[in-house]
DNA sequence: ATGTCCGATGGAACCGGTTCCACGCCCGGG
DNA sequence: CCCGGGCGTGGAACCGGTTCCATCGGACAT
């Protein structure tokens, strides 16, 4: 009946006599409201789907915990889908089209394909993305160009010329760009510098530590190896990290390391690494979602969080400037 | 109209003829289901709640992950609630008991109040546990107890006697028991090997690297400082790692340390731990609530996951047996 | 040829709130 | 004293599928 309804929802024109009368009757019935019936009438689910690539990643995590932490003191439902192929992503979105599936998308690191976003936007339902540049979606992100910039800045700033770069292979399952972008700004970095740019000391492989531990190996043990790495993820740094003491050089002596994101881990082991807000692109994301869904008919607006590099322990000045030519020498005796 | 619903759901009892007629219509219409209104009227909604706590420690991300890979691939909605504190935990139980809020519930890692398993029960939404265990709920966990006495006898086994311990608080805000129970096991197995259990050796404290780090510093710097250290978790093995270093003491050389989950981590820093199957405990749990949920009415299983020492380049049998006394008064020198 | 049975189909009640609308009551102004 | 207005309340339509039930038609057996 009507005057329940009020009762439940606003405070809207019921006498308190009725509340009451109401509220105790409730409580005798032990009476709960269906989430569902009330979704349905209103139009609304009450939920937000969120879609993650890799959950397990810590970057994402960190991200995903910020967006959590918003919704649900939004009271908001978090549906999460870990999306782990391109196929499994069309999969989701294509659900997400279902009538009252979610009230809300955001999406977190994933690309996403043009077509599926017009097919949300035609549902009318609203779309976020959280580090990822999903053009006319409200999206939060870093500007990995310069974040590759600085990071090859810092260990040029540190007398370092033969920096190696490590990262994600070109076509990532999911189509991820940042690497690229970083490595586009590692380039600048030393084209600015004057320092000439050898292929050679570019690996890029699947994501985690150990294919970015053997990619590290192989440059370690090259001929004319790096002074440094820049690793375009802290996970991968870590595996630079295992690589050098695998191969009985000490960080930073003999191997500069710097990271990107600046996850939890790398603060334990001292590692130099550019810092991103991870857990703030989650809350920002999910503040956009929210303002969307409470009637803000926001702008497609693309925010840039600031980026810093945090100088640790695993980053040096380059020893005395050796000629290359010793280097082969040693690896030969 | 009942034809079209049966065209929705089942092939059951529907003409072929008359099908492709209404798939068609669908078509044209671009028609696309309520889920709110296919839920309501079935009294389901298609979704388990996921009550997780600290959802960025990579041990429950992962216990996580394999949830949500299973209930993804039953076509469920898994709706994630990151539990930080005992009062979010109730909030959200006490959420879960309205109707129609989700189908089931996971519990990940998380003590519940008995009378809040009482509430769910009586609103006939199923609960499994993972990592938790909870009483008259079908779980999936892994005996800590054994887990802390093998993790001991490693280290008794490479000739340590003089064994640091560090795990979290005794009172963590939610209750956990795992430490405690470890540490019964790790006292358990120095009582059998006959080795006197120092209660100086013993640190509890917050969870995480960072204060792990800083207990182990204080047993490293004691008077009479343990050769090996068992850290409940392997998270706070890092911070041991951490403190090792900082302290000028070469792990294993110098310091053995053994951890506990086998966390992604871990294989990278070469940690010798305890492993349990995280990911599996996950898709265990998650099995277990869809059996449920299809109808299989399973008693209250209570099912003990595997520990095994994975034994890496963190633990080393003890150096030459010396006097205790030698240490201090080299400590003195 | 006719009765019977089964499978396909349309209709209607129902899931459980929300919201609009109309009605009745009370109060104040004319 | 009567009338208008506004607030509080009950009623009913509605959100959009599901499911049970009755009906209808065709095939088969007698």
């Amino acid at each position: 009946m009507g005057t329940v309804s009020r009762v439940l929802n606003g405070n809207t024109r019921v006498s308190d006599a009725t509340r009451q009368r109401v509220l105790q009757v409730m409580e005798m019935l032990d009476y709960r409201p269906s989430r569902l019936a009330s979704g349905l009438s209103r139009g609304r689910t009450g939920s937000v789907a969120v879609l993650v690539p890799f959950v397990t990643r810590p970057s994402v995590v960190t991200r995903l915990a910020g967006v959590l932490a918003v919704l649900t003191s939004e009271g908001i439902d978090s549906v999460v889908c870990d999306i782990e192929t391109a196929d499994q992503r069309d999969r989701r979105l294509e659900a997400l089209t279902q009538r009252h599936s979610a009230d809300g998308v955001v999406i977190v690191s994933l690309p996403i394909p043009r077509e599926s976003v017009q097919r949300l936007r035609q549902m009318h339902i609203p779309v976020v993305a959280v580090d990822a540049d999903i053009p006319g979606v409200p999206r939060v992100l870093i500007d990995d160009l310069a974040g590759g910039r600085m990071a090859t800045e810092h260990l040029l700033g540190l007398g370092h010329t033969r920096i190696g770069f490590i990262g994600d292979e070109r076509e990532g399952r999911l189509g991820f760009v940042s690497t690229a972008r970083r490595l586009a700004g590692y380039r600048q970095a030393l084209l600015a510098a004057g320092v000439a740019c050898d292929p050679g000391l570019i690996r890029r492989g699947p994501h985690g530590a150990e294919p970015a531990a053997a990619m590290a190996g192989e440059l370690i043990a090259s001929p004319w190896p790096p002074t440094a790495i820049f690793a375009a993820s802290d996970t991968q740094a870590m595996g630079v990290l295992r690589a050098a003491d695998q191969a009985g050089l000490s960080v930073p002596h003999d191997l500069s390391v710097i990271g990107f994101d600046d996850i939890e881990a790398a603060e334990m082991l001292r590692l130099t690494t550019v810092r991103q807000p991870l857990r703030t692109s989650g809350v920002k994301g999910a503040e956009m979602i929210c303002a969307v869904l409470a009637g803000h008919p926001r702008p497609a607006v693309r925010e840039l969080l600031p980026l810093e590099v945090v100088p640790r322990a695993s980053t040096a000045r380059l020893r005395r400037q050796r000629a290359p030519a010793t280097r082969p020498a040693l690896t030969g005796a």
